[in-house]
RNA sequence: GGUCCUGUAGUUCAAUGGAUAGAAUAGAAGUUUCCUAAACUUUUGAUACAGGUUCGAUUCCUGUCAGGACUACCA
């Protein structure tokens, strides 16, 4: 048990002997003391006082010394300032900890139970490369299901690629049109971006096509009906839904293109699935259970054969299901496709990373569902996370301010590099090492950068300072643990001998007291599937570690026992930041 | 128009209804005979506005103002 919890029974049980008393929900408030007070933990005593009939004050110089009497071995002392209890929890409790979870490299996980989440994330659309976006879902997705991993669940993480559709119809009309042939091999460009030239291509040559016919005098909505590359990408996509041969072979192959470059991207950062799913697969699916909801009457038929669901009574409007020439809509897709997923996996709950421009559809999907009585319904959860902006505002196709993943990771790596080399950092490594220390850097900067923010809000990407590496970043994280890890290089194989220093001085307590947290904070992060929490914890024990190791020499400690200490705190430090990190996606450099 | 989200130091982000609102960065001033100075120490600086709820509000409620998303027989 942790000490907070710790603290609350015994704190529940000194009301209950004293006052026979028990707090309504079962629970008191504890916070962390403030540092300028002194103190562990603090009860807030003011829910207390009404019930129990004392002022804030005497309750808690009698709650204080309870607790002290009672339990010794938890607590060596308290002060009472206004309604706030300070407990001091004893060095020998902190000392237990430290001996006890040094060197267990699973602390802070929990262990494994029967609970199953299925993770979607990433989602891409097969006609372009992956932009900025994409990574801060990606990151995202692959973090939040470290930290259920951690946090004792079995993770399925799946995607679903956007794989047809009259977008790709764009970029293979395209290509017929202008390419003479060419291919990602011919040219040497990476076939997601081989295939997004094309689809920007489309683009520029459809509004050529628009503005001509225009200037010919039709309406701008005509023209763009009328535009000859946009009829053949239409028709295009109706030969495909026909299964047209020479369209589907073309489908495939450029499809193929693209997948070679998004493997590519996604070894890079680490993202990896259990499960694909592919729309051209499932986008019919769902069409079934549109006839089921009619019969249970959670559907409606408007006159023109068009299939309705009303969620007015929901706070929401009516929402179409099935179009009246009866095919399917986005939203009956993921209906089928929920069901589809569940039948396959059975996962207690199915969790959605995707943008917060779709928390309206989320909230449909789910409605449905439950509407519908699918058994996952309740399961469903749409972790929705901001928009990543740019200084100059939202990144836009269009305008060519689409930052593209690979070019951004590129720059990370070489601003890493640069930084290296300017700190003349590079001797001892051969040249592969700093390649991979390089990207160790690099990647784990982005990662961080992208992760430190609360999910659910917009976040701005500042190029600039996304490759600083001072202060809240990955890099500081990474030296710590750096620096740690060269400590125990130069003592040997096996340093931990020799008991340990019985008192605690005032730096070595403030770090176990950090280090004791991370199991809750893992559990916290969990709860709110909220990789930021575990980011700001990670940097809050690296800074923690550099004021300790700033003013107190582990290796040429003034005593054996406080040698024999403080190593076992650096490796629990080192145990606490590689694991923490690793929810994030991060790596961590044995040197930097 | 309707629904939802967001307004916190110059800037980027924190703060289960708890004490004097924390970090980072930028600015100012310091710290290398000593385990990696990509570090450490000190310092300047903020809750959009107006009400309400209560012992206590950045947090909950109402209104105003400002930004954003959604509100497609697109996905």
């Amino acid at each position: 048990m942790n000490i907070i919890n710790q603290i609350k029974a015994a704190t529940l049980q000194a009301l209950s002997t004293n006052y026979q008393f028990l707090p309504e929900n079962g629970d008191v408030p504890i916070n962390e003391t403030k540092p300028e007070f002194e103190g562990d933990y603090t009860v807030v005593l003011f829910s207390l006082v009404k019930p129990l009939r004392r002022s804030p004050e005497a309750l808690g110089n009698e709650l204080g010394q309870a607790l002290l009497r009672e339990r010794p071995d938890l607590f060596s002392g308290f002060n009472v300032i206004k309604g706030f209890l300070n407990l001091t929890i004893s060095d020998s409790r902190w000392l237990a900890f430290l001996a006890e979870n040094y060197d267990r490299t699973n602390f802070g996980r929990r262990p494994a139970s029967e609970r199953k989440v299925m993770i979607e994330y990433s989602s891409p659309n097969t006609n372009k490369p992956l932009h900025l976006g994409h990574l801060r879902n990606n990151f995202l997705g692959w973090s939040v299901a470290e930290i259920c991993k951690a946090n004792g669940y079995a993770v399925v993480k799946t995607c679903i690629a956007n794989d047809r559709g009259i977008h790709i119809c764009k970029s293979m009309v395209s290509w017929k049109w202008f390419a003479s042939g060419a291919t990602p091999a011919s040219t040497g460009i990476k076939g997601d971006h081989f295939v997004g030239d094309y689809y920007v291509l489309f683009n520029d040559q459809y509004k050529k096509e628009v503005d001509q016919l225009v200037a010919g005098g039709m309406s701008k909505e005509e023209a763009e009906r009328e535009a000859p590359i946009m009829k053949e990408a239409q028709q295009m996509l109706v030969d495909w839904e026909a299964g047209k041969p020479d369209v589907i072979e073309l489908w495939k192959t450029m499809n193929s293109w693209v997948y070679a470059g998004f493997d590519a991207t996604y070894a890079r950062i680490g993202s990896d699935f259990d499960k694909i799913y592919y729309e051209s697969d499932t986008y019919l699916l769902g069409k079934k259970l549109v006839e089921t909801g009619l019969k249970k009457g959670v559907f409606f038929q408007k006159e023109d054969g068009s299939v309705w669901i009303d969620l007015c009574a929901d706070g929401l409007d009516q929402k179409i299901v099935q179009r009246r020439d009866g095919t399917a809509v986005y939203i009956t897709q993921d209906i089928g496709l929920a069901v589809q997923r569940y039948d396959e996996f059975r996962a207690d709950r199915s969790v959605y990373v995707v943008g917060d421009e779709q928390n309206y559809h989320f909230k449909v999907l789910k409605l449905i569902c439950q509407k519908l009585g699918l058994p996952s319904a309740d399961g469903i959860d749409h972790l929705s996370y901001g928009m990543v902006e740019l200084p100059s505002g939202r990144m836009k196709t269009r305008e060519g301010t689409v930052v593209d993943a690979d070019e951004i990771l590129d720059e990370m790596h070489r601003e890493a590099e640069r930084k290296t080399i300017e700190q003349g950092k590079t001797e001892g490594f051969t040249d592969t090492e700093l390649q991979t220390l390089y990207e160790t850097i690099g990647l784990g900067g982005l990662k961080f950068f992208l992760l430190r923010v609360d999910p659910k809000k917009r976040m701005l990407f500042n190029p600039e300072e996304s490759i600083d590496l001072h202060g809240y970043t990955a890099t500081f994280v990474q030296y710590a643990y750096a620096r740690i890890r060269s400590i125990f290089r130069k003592e040997g194989p096996s340093p931990f001998v020799g008991p340990m220093s019985t008192a605690l001085l005032p730096l070595e307590k403030g770090l176990i007291v950090v280090l004791e947290r991370y199991p809750s904070t893992v559990a916290q992060a969990g709860e709110d599937m909220n990789p930021s929490v575990i980011a700001a914890y990670a940097f809050q024990v690296a800074q923690t570690f550099n004021s300790f190791y700033n003013v107190h020499s582990i290796s040429s400690a003034e005593a054996i026992e406080k040698k024999s200490l403080r190593l076992r705190l650096a490796q629990l430090t080192a145990n606490v930041l590689r694991s923490s990190m690793a929810l994030l996606g991060i790596q961590m450099p044995e040197r930097m």
